[in-house]
RNA sequence: GGGCGAAUAGCUCAGCUGGUUAGAGCGCCUGCCUUACACGCAGGAUGUCGGGGGUUCGAGUCCCUCUUCGCCCACCA
């Protein structure tokens, strides 16, 4: 890394730079917060937490996981800029019940092994080990994205710590009747052998069979009722039928019984609401084991409910279906036994009717197994208590959800909230904490409790653990309270941190983690757990497929940062990010996507380079040393657009956190006006952008080369306002690119020793004299005609060329004092007043009536310049004639505002004297 | 089936509560290696703002409708 005052090297080479820059913050300690510093805790700065979502523990980084953390690392290090603030970002890791499980059991596949032959306590310790060796890897891909976390709180959902809190959680809910055992139909996946909640369990479309099926009425055969289903193999299992009680077709049935074909059984039909006259033939047959509206139809009617399918999703008599599964399906597969089942009622003469039927199946998330509905016995937590404070979070604004549409889907989601299955017959998991005791009598017979229990603690009988393990979910939804210490009241972080302020994640999630923090935090700490949802788009290919390994259409961020930096991969994610907006990127062509970030990083290289060789070594006075009567035109302009950059930097970063407290529980509420305000990076980006290439860059920087060369007191003022500028454009910048800024500001001469950018203070403005920054658009409004007179008559790049100035009201000092800066930005000798000369030249008219005279002899067509001139006042004279109109419209000048009235009339008044000005130069050129 | 969103330059997208001649980056054309930068500089071209209708003095922006593409929710056997 440079250091002040030595020169840079030519090209910035982030791969040489960014490890060194990520230590250099490690080292000033400026990742980790302090419990003592916050103003909760009687320290005096204000808190302002984020905290992670944890990425599997056996995650590797997707260009996804960049997006969310480059996210929350720019809001995470623009808030540690705020003065007073104490900023923490919590990373850690989630331990993945299925998911992991799933990866360790491809590998012992890979041994020809299952976890069955390993046994629980031995597979369990496998995974452990498997996640100590590979786990966290995706965090130090994180470190060098340049995530700015707090790596010393790094936390792990499956941890002792956390394992307490899932323990604590879960009694607490069982103790207040919030968590208990129902026994149900519930999505079970057949390949992973677990249940799964309805969230894991999502649908797809699919395109199957409705077979149409003749049910014989028992005491009428020659009566037939035809049964529509996609799913004959679930037969097995049918004890009923039902049709609509309002269905005139069947009523006189209702009560008797038809004979399931294949096994021959009778069964009653049975009048239900369920049944929809309007579907098939408005008859329905009821499976009450293997589906979850024939269950309920069951329950109401009190019917058996035989389990034919096992957990393997082969046919077998698993319970209360003795004689139900004939010899010859007996154990073959769900899929082969509907086959089988298909040929037999096609050869009894059963099957009436198979149309093909697109529907909506329910898979797997992990593993994309087509879920069995079967019933079982499984921890629940009932939800709409919890969901109570939730929805009134967001109605209120002590919650905000950005984009604002997602807080209807939220709402509609929490008002139709089902209860939650918690369990999952898996290994890998926090355990169930409940013991079951075979000698008491219920209720004592089930224990939750947050020890391990060896013994019964009504009888001091022998315990069993449940088997069980919990919803990986049920860790991660504790994650904002868990990872700052609770349960522990008294935990310094808790009571510093919480509640936290922002969660960055995609709303995908949203239901599985985002509304179930915000419950867990309500029911816990009686606290939202944050103000601000803020929801993200995904990251897709140019076809807008999502980025996926299966897909091959995926982006490494770890070779988009080996090849072009972190800086750059940060740059092209938040500048192509509109709230809420999915990011388009190309995966064949990375050098499109993502250039552009590192072009910008090597201007900004540029120029520091310029500075630094130009500023030179000597101290720069301060900017508020520096008189205000010293400052050019140039100098007031760009500190006048750097105030108006700081200015919407923060606007579309917008407030921290909701700056009205209320007589809520929360102590705050977003007001109407700020609540979807903010949190607009790519604008923010856009804004620094500008500022530093536009605006420094192009204007400022040549427009004081000149002032820089000449030793003296003004060339002290340039330096002054230069470093100033740039110092500040950095600091703006940093929060997207980090480490370029901080190599930068690490060499600059006005730094403090010690001192690293990203502990530095967010810029403010400098409100500096606004006359002289007026007077330096007329330098560039001169600058551009000269410049775009040059293009169009290929006057050769380096050739210097008159001009001559005549001034309009009040410019003739303007064009005087800032001769040599037009002049040399646009490489022409100025002279200022009197006339223009005569012959061949070309003309400009500036605003404020005055005018730009080339004489350009020789490279002068007479005629084309008045071709140019006449084009001009044509098109000038087009929008005089519509606001014109305008302003002749009676109703325009009596209904629209004043304001806007008046300034189309001064519109009017400018564009008038300058076609005056044009007409007359029409006149003298194309004249005779 | 219900709800929501998007459609603006060749591409990716801004355009906030309706009010200058609709912008940026990339790409394209012309000229430049002007001692910070060719990963650059200067100049330039390109839009019936998806179609149709309406409200309004005024619509890319609001309303209706159609088309196309997404997303979320849902027990249709």
């Amino acid at each position: 890394m440079a250091s002040p005052g030595t020169d840079l090297p030519d090209r910035y080479d982030p791969s040489a730079t960014e490890a060194d820059i990520y230590q250099r913050w490690l080292r000033a300690g400026a990742f980790t917060a302090h419990a003592q510093a916050s103003a909760r805790t009687g320290g005096d700065r204000d808190p302002f937490t984020i905290v992670m979502p944890p990425p599997n523990v056996t995650a590797i980084l997707h260009v996804g996981h960049g997006l969310n953390n480059t996210v929350q690392d720019v809001i995470i290090r623009w808030a540690r800029m705020q003065p007073g603030i104490e900023a923490l970002w919590v990373p850690g890791t989630d331990h993945a019940g299925i998911a992991t499980q799933n990866v360790v059991e491809k590998q012992l596949a890979a041994e020809g092994k299952t976890r069955f032959d390993l046994g629980r306590e031995a597979f369990v310790e496998r995974t452990k080990a498997f996640v100590a060796e590979t786990g966290g890897t995706i965090l130090d891909q994180l470190r060098a994205l340049g995530c700015s976390a707090d790596w010393t709180r790094t936390a792990y959902t499956f941890s002792p710590e956390l394992s307490r809190a899932v323990r604590e959680a879960f009694v607490r809910l069982f103790e207040k009747g919030l968590i208990y055992r129902g026994h149900r139909v519930i999505h079970w996946c057949p390949r992973c052998l677990t249940s799964l909640s309805d969230e894991e369990a999502e649908f797809e479309p699919e395109t199957g069979k409705l077979y149409h099926v003749h049910y014989p009425v028992s005491d009428d055969p020659s009566r037939m009722l035809t049964v529509a289903t996609t799913r004959p193999e679930t037969m097995l299992g049918d004890v009923a039928v039902a049709v609509n009680p309002a269905d005139e077709r069947y009523r006189d049935l209702v009560g008797r019984t038809v004979r399931l074909p294949i096994l021959d059984l009778e069964i009653p039909v049975v009048a239900d609401d369920y049944a929809d006259p309007a579907f098939g033939t408005g008859v329905v047959k009821i499976t009450p084991a293997h589906d979850a509206n024939d269950f309920e139809v069951g329950m109401r009617h009190q019917l058996a409910m035989p389990v034919v399918i096992d957990e393997t999703a082969r046919m077998r008599e698993v319970s209360d279906a003795a004689g139900r599964v004939p010899a010859w399906l007996a154990g073959l597969d769900r899929f082969e036994a509907r086959e089988k089942i298909v040929e037999a009622l096609k050869a009894s003469g059963a099957l009436v009717k198979v149309e093909t039927h697109t529907h909506n199946v329910r898979h797997c998330y992990r593993c994309d197994t087509v879920v069995e509905p079967r019933l079982s016995d499984q921890w629940f937590v009932r939800m709409a208590p919890l969901a109570k404070p939730a929805l009134e979070a967001v109605r209120t604004g002590a919650i905000r959800i950005l984009p604002e549409r997602w807080e209807a889907v939220y709402t509609n989601w929490l008002e139709g909230i089902r209860d939650w299955n918690i369990s999952r017959q898996l290994w890998w998991g926090h355990r169930v904490p409940v013991w079951y005791c075979d000698r008491c009598a219920a209720p004592h017979d089930v224990i939750a409790s947050r020890e391990d229990l060896t013994q019964c603690p009504h009888c001091g009988g022998p315990v069993r653990q449940d088997e069980d393990v919990l919803d990986t979910w049920f860790s991660s939804w504790l994650w904002p309270i868990s990872t700052l210490g609770w349960p522990d009241e008294q935990a310094p972080d808790l009571a510093a941190f919480y509640p936290t302020d922002v969660l960055v994640t995609a709303p995908e999630i949203l239901f599985f983690w985002v509304a179930r923090m915000i419950m867990a935090g309500y029911e816990f700490r009686g606290r939202a757990p944050f103000h601000t949802v803020l929801l993200h788009g995904t990251v897709r290919d140019t076809e807008h497929r999502k980025m996926s390994k299966s897909l091959g259409n995926g982006i490494d961020p770890m070779d988009v940062i080996r090849l072009y930096g972190a800086d750059a991969l940060r740059w092209t994610l938040v500048s192509g990010m509109g709230l809420g907006a999915d990011v388009i990127l190309d995966p064949r062509d990375l050098e499109k996507s993502f250039a552009t970030g590192r072009n910008f990083a090597t201007k900004l290289w540029n120029i520091a380079r310029f500075l630094l060789s130009n500023v030179g070594n000597e101290p720069v006075p301060p900017l508020d040393s520096i008189a205000p009567e010293r400052l050019t035109r140039a100098d007031a302009w760009i500190l006048a657009r750097l105030d108006a950059a700081i200015a919407e930097c923060n606007t579309a970063l917008g407030p921290l956190r909701p700056t009205t407290p209320v007589n809520a529980p929360d102590g705050h509420a977003w007001r109407p006006e700020e609540r979807y305000a903010g949190m607009r990076l790519n604008e923010y980006a856009e804004t620094a952008r500008r500022f530093v290439w536009s605006e420094l860059a192009d204007w400022y920087l040549e427009a004081i080369k000149g002032r820089l060369a000449e030793p003296g007191a003004d060339r002290d003022v340039a330096r002054a306002v230069l470093v100033h500028a740039f110092d500040a454009a950095l600091r703006l910048l940093h929060p997207i690119v980090p480490y370029i800024t901080e190599a930068i500001w690490q060499t600059l001469p006005s730094r403090p020793e010690g001192a690293v950018l990203m502990l530095a203070s967010w810029p403010t403005p400098t409100r500096t004299a606004q006359r002289g920054a007026d007077e330096f658009e007329l330098v560039r409004e001169a600058v551009s005609a000269l410049r775009q007179i040059r293009a169009e008559y290929a006057v050769p790049p380096g050739k210097l060329v008159d001009a001559h100035a005549v001034a309009g009201d009040g410019a003739a000092r303007v064009f005087a004092e800032e001769g040599s800066v037009i002049g040399r930005l646009a490489r022409v000798a100025l002279r200022v007043g009197g006339a223009a000369p005569a012959g061949a030249a070309a003309h400009a008219i500036l605003s404020g009536a005055s005018e730009l005279v080339v004489p350009l002899a020789g490279l002068i067509d007479v005629e084309k310049e008045c071709a140019r001139q006449k084009a001009e006042l044509a098109n000038l004279e087009k929008q005089i004639t519509a606001l014109e109109g305008r302003l002749a419209n009676e109703k325009f000048v009596s209904k629209a505002p004043a304001a806007v009235v008046e300034a189309e009339r001064e519109k009017l008044r400018d564009w008038a004297a300058r076609r005056t000005q044009l007409q007359e130069k029409v006149r003298s050129l194309c004249g005779a």
